[in-house]
DNA sequence: TTGTAAGCGTTATCAT
DNA sequence: ATGATAACGCTTACAA
């Protein structure tokens, strides 16, 4: 380890005080009590023998670490892209404001308790959280926040008191058969896992004057079987119940490519015998024959978001959730 | 911020020293000078305090902060997984080893000096970096290193003297084009982009006694070009130049599905009339009408094996670099 | 085996 | 405007 420089060094350096130094380079631009001179001196000095603040001490110190937990589940479906698009998102905002993060990832619940112990070892100022899947681990981070580290979680939908930066599921799914319904669709499928937004396709239909036919509706009860398998699946089970369709709202990607794979395969066409819609936006939206449409979630703004409410929070504000609207996609899949 | 237990509040609770409770407690399992009656007791009472170490404080004292700094380039084409899984890999590893990970991305050359700066305070032990593109930012990383923080890449090839967690790249494509061979491909064509595995394309050709025809060989000059769009472009060349062909080895997934796409719309079958193998088995080989086979960089292990090169350079060895062997994935659309 | 003392680099308080 | 002093919580020598 070459040369650490510290206050001291400078302070040697220019036969002041070690205070004063701090002053000048620590203290923000408020140079309150020190001389224009010597400030000005300290501040060359600083430069030229290569002076970076050693943060763990100024942490411990002030018990303000300027960093940020970050403990996430991967999320979606591998590829969906929206782990990778949180932490961006995350990371953006972080720099933005001189914060560091500090990662951690876990699976199970087993995972996620040790995770939580690890991270909470006094070096992080407030603590992100994506994937909180049940009230037990809830319990846990709300005792954390009991004990003085502010949580934000960015999931589905909140669990417990804890601030959750979320979309309006239930408008996901109305969003999506909506569009179908403006592109002329009468007869829409729809392939579902979680019960938000199967209402809101649910409301759209209801809203048309369309009938909701049993037939139509395929669902996956795990989340390991959202996956293009199981899209081209329903999408056979549709194609056999022998009730017309011309559209499908997939609530995830995969099963909408897994449809669309199955659709051309029986020599139809995508979007003009049947309209597709995906969920999730993500990249392989653009990896099939036919680009596929989709409703975003918008998770990087989320996640920005998630940073800015938590260092509210650590400020000492009161937080809460945020419902946000997730935005239409459209490509040629659903003939827009 | 509710009650902060310390080592002092346990050691007055128990009327026995201060330090005697530290090596009880934080000096790992080798209670070396402490009664094993005075052990329990700290223990226990640690445990009904809830006391949990304070890292910032220790990492000051000892210097040592079991924290690695990584800071990467979003890698690989977004939708590629790849940037996941070296995440998910250095974190596990990491786990393990009870270390901690500070994240910062970068994007431009820009971004990487200012990350650099960010990242390097002091609150690290050593860093792992993906995505070096050029000399200049190699350079700085030199300094850094001289500078006694150790650097460990995970990149295509190692850039300067930094150890760097490679793939035999010219492995790649040797072993991709020598797999179609070996599925009684005769005329091979090429979707490419970087030289080395361009290079292992035309060894295994050479190997088998093939023809290597120009015609057959699409390259794409930028990054960002590595898409679905240009694979479907490619092959739509080698369809129009005359020269019949069998298999196509394209240095990427995205190609690949690209290339899968537009056969397919021409009538032709994959794998009987034209087999298929990418680069990079990511979460997309699934997504198509037919499991793309695929070539394995394995960055999850290389992942993990940076975790742990970078704690050996921590504890004082040198490290080089290390290059490991891609693997083939076999799915379908190889006949396989 | 146990306790005392010093110090990591910084910031905050209080004199001067 | 400046500097002396203490303290954050922990670890390491060294003395008892």
């Amino acid at each position: 380890m070459a040369a650490m420089v510290t206050l001291k060094d400078i302070a040697e350096a220019l036969n002041v005080s070690i205070p004063q130094v701090s002053k000048v380079l620590n203290h923000s631009h408020s140079t309150v009590g020190v001389s224009a001179e010597t400030a000005r001196r300290i501040r060359q000095a600083a430069e030229a023998m290569g002076y970076v603040r050693n943060r763990t001490a100024a942490a411990l110190r002030t018990g303000r670490h300027n960093t940020i937990g970050v403990l996430i589940q991967p999320w979606g479906a591998v590829g969906s892209g929206l782990t990778e698009a949180l932490l961006t998102g995350i990371a953006e905002e972080t720099a933005l404001r001189d914060q560091h993060i500090e990662l951690r990832f876990y699976r199970g619940q087993d995972e996620f308790h040790r995770a939580l112990a690890r991270i909470n070892g006094a070096a992080i100022d407030g603590l992100i959280v994506a994937g909180v899947r049940n009230s037990e681990c809830a319990d846990a981070l709300e005792r954390v926040v009991a004990d003085g580290l502010p949580v934000v979680t960015v999931h589905i939908e909140a669990v417990g008191t804890l601030p959750n930066m979320q979309c309006n599921e239930r408008e996901v799914g109305r969003l999506a058969t909506e569009h179908l319904i403006e592109q002329g669709c009468t007869s829409i499928a729809h392939i579902r896992f979680t019960p938000r937004r199967y209402e809101g396709y649910v409301d759209a239909l209801r809203n048309a004057g369309l009938p909701l036919r049993e037939a139509l509706v395929y669902g996956t009860p795990h989340r390991l079987e959202v996956n293009v398998e199981n899209g081209q699946r329903a999408t056979e089970r549709f194609l056999a119940c022998g009730v017309a369709f011309d559209g499908i709202v997939a609530e995830s990607d995969f099963f909408a490519m897994g449809a669309m794979v199955k659709l051309i395969q029986e020599g139809l066409c995508v979007p003009d015998d049947v309209k597709i819609i995906g969920v999730d936006d993500s990249p392989i939206c653009l990896c099939g024959p036919v680009p596929l449409s989709s409703v975003s979630l918008d998770v990087p703004a989320r996640a920005r978001l998630a940073v800015r409410k938590l260092l509210d929070a650590v400020a000492g504000e009161a937080v809460q959730s945020i419902t946000c609207t997730p935005a239409l996609v459209v490509r040629r899949s659903s003939g827009g």
